[in-house]
DNA sequence: ATTTGTTATGCAATTAATTGCATATGGTCT
DNA sequence: AGACCATATGCAATTAATTGCATAACAAAT
């Protein structure tokens, strides 16, 4: 599984709670992985009984102690055995697809609606990667060099967005009519 | 689970076995939705179960049995209303991005090696849906507005995947010194 | 003759993910 | 005063997916 070394990636770079994670988690992985607090809550306890990560409580005024995850130097190595190991491809099930396929028993202007709230989420994903790819082209040389990997997933990003909503303009041009 | 609604979108064109299910699953949806055939026999039992679909067998010389697949009224409902409700977007987990952005624990010459793996499968895939849309192309006037829904399908894959490749461009440029 | 590939199914065990519920504090907004 | 949002965890039940194993016939190729 690699939502396990998800984590560790984040947690290589800067120690954190389980809150902490889930939010760098959101912010900086979220466009190509997803999580939810559950799986990440349950991953952390699952990967500090095998020794992964060690965990250290910290109290707070008032609100209940957090938990930080630290690397352990296991840990540290199966990510590294991981990242030396050929990753699969993605595994797509996108349930849109299926629907457009299936979509003769329906009304074209049924799946003409589905596209367009889909656009919609497309739009705002991509216009928030182009936002973050602003910032970054305004730092200098040595930032965006150290930077240039989580850009780079950005550029993914933004391009498989551009992507699909060229499809969708193509879509729309054969459904109206 | 959109399986299910997956396998009836197939089952509703033309009744088939788990087998014919399966091959049909592979040709024709096999680009946006992956599933193994121990995952689509358990949804086929499952669904008998619930009555979605109705089952007869069929004797073949030599060979086992085939069981062969129908939709009932109560499937065909099913999918209707499936088709009808807004589906989730899609959930995106790519691990090869996870490995992107952790990616200064390794040489960057590991990371353009795997990324030369992943071109590989994605210039294949490629080149086997240009080819389906070329069959398409040749198709008659009649025959290409029966088939527009799966042919706009076939596009988004064809877009997806130079999409990928353009952005396996860029990926070269920037970990290639 | 033997290996390999296609047809044709499936069970069982494990792992992973989803859904729903639950708790408790503190700050801001109305 | 009350509603709502962010912080900060987690358990339990269910559903879904993966991995490994298993069977059995026939056809084609070496």
């Amino acid at each position: 599984m690699s939502l396990k070394h998800a984590i560790m990636v984040l947690l290589e770079t800067e120690a954190g709670s389980g809150y902490d994670l889930l939010k760098r988690f959101k912010q900086r992985l979220g466009f190509f992985w997803q999580a939810s607090h559950q799986q990440i809550y349950q991953q952390l306890k699952v990967m500090h009984q095998e020794e992964l990560i060690d965990c250290t409580l910290e109290a707070q005024q008032g609100k209940p102690d957090r938990k930080i995850y630290t690397m352990t130097k296991a840990g540290h190595q199966d990510l590294l055995a991981w990242l030396n190991k050929a990753c699969k491809p993605q595994k797509i099930n996108d349930s849109l697809l299926v629907k457009l396929y299936g979509g003769h028993l329906l009304d074209n202007s049924v799946l003409l609606d589905e596209m367009r709230q889909h656009r919609e989420q497309h739009d705002k994903a991509l216009a928030i990667m182009l936002e973050i790819e602003q910032q970054y082209q305004t730092l200098d040389n040595r930032e965006r060099k150290d930077l240039v990997l989580p850009f780079l997933t950005l550029r993914r990003g933004i391009l498989g967005e551009q992507a699909w909503l060229s499809w969708a303009d193509e879509v729309e041009v054969f459904l109206s009519n």
